[in-house]
DNA sequence: TCCCTCCGTTTACAGTTGTAACTCTACATG
DNA sequence: CATGTAGAGTTACAACTGTAAACGGAGGGA
């Protein structure tokens, strides 16, 4: 059945990322702060971040607790979990041999802090104990090579 | 600003990037053997990748041209102009701050050779010289921090 | 010449996404 | 008590996706 496990997170869409952007940053809040807060960025109507909501909740993003007689809405899943699922199935999409190129053009232009560079060239330089000199192409069957 | 920017790709849907990959890798087919190489991976219909095919001719991300009375098919954009614009969609839809965490995940999740690693960390020594301490939060309109 | 088969084109249909109006209900207010 | 109102729920609708059947024309073989 459903529920529990979300093996590889539902799809989030773009718009719904704005909104859980929000979520993930106040923690927690009524759905008219969450429209005011939206509203400041998109001229959405009321009724479509409403919509958005209640969609959100449907695919078990978002999880309501009734306060008074609105909704407190909380995320169910971590921002770090969300980026990380949405990344990886990008990457599955990808050619295996063209991770690396396309890990590297991202470094070249994501805004990076020196802390994150330093993360980042650690974990490198652990990977590199255990790295292959070759990841085939995985674009076809089995057959033709990928060039 | 840039130059010759394709001012963000078209979207590539999850089906529409197996179709592609092969295309990419063979650099040019008619539908029968895209349709061959494709029903080795997925059991899809004939008709389901035509129509798929048709899709990616509108989009504009795959172009044909008649040989005898079938078309030959061939890619409009390169895999990487693909791979990266994909990747840059999906990095723009994360908070700023986080951006750097998600590539270590990637970086530790992918697979990568050798050389891909070199590639990353000269690319990182390079971005250190200019990187900023820190980048700030960019998921709310301007007001409360991310936490 | 006639039909079969291959290939491209049309049509189909449910589910998702973007976008939003309308409606219902319980309160607060006069 | 009569209403305006905020917040939630219902309905809408076009475009895009996944998936595919059905149709139509042209060439190849009987």
């Amino acid at each position: 059945m459903s529920e529990a496990v979300q093996n590889s997170i539902e799809e989030i869409t773009p718009s719904e990322w704005e909104l859980m952007r929000i979520v993930w940053t106040k923690g927690q809040l009524y759905s008219r702060e969450l429209i005011d807060l939206m509203q400041a960025k998109r001229s959405w109507s009321d009724s479509t971040i409403k919509t958005l909501l209640r969609r959100l909740v449907k695919k078990g993003l978002l999880q309501t607790e009734k306060q008074d007689r609105r909704f407190l809405y909380t995320a169910t899943i971590s921002e770090t979990e969300a980026m990380n699922g949405s990344a990886e199935q990008l990457f599955d999409h990808l050619c295996a041999m063209k991770k690396g190129e396309t890990l590297l053009n991202l470094i070249q232009h994501v805004e990076l802090t020196q802390t994150d560079i330093q993360k980042l060239q650690a974990a490198l330089t652990e990977k590199a104990k255990t790295a292959p000199t070759e990841v085939a192409c995985d674009c076809l069957p089995n057959s033709a090579k990928c060039d």
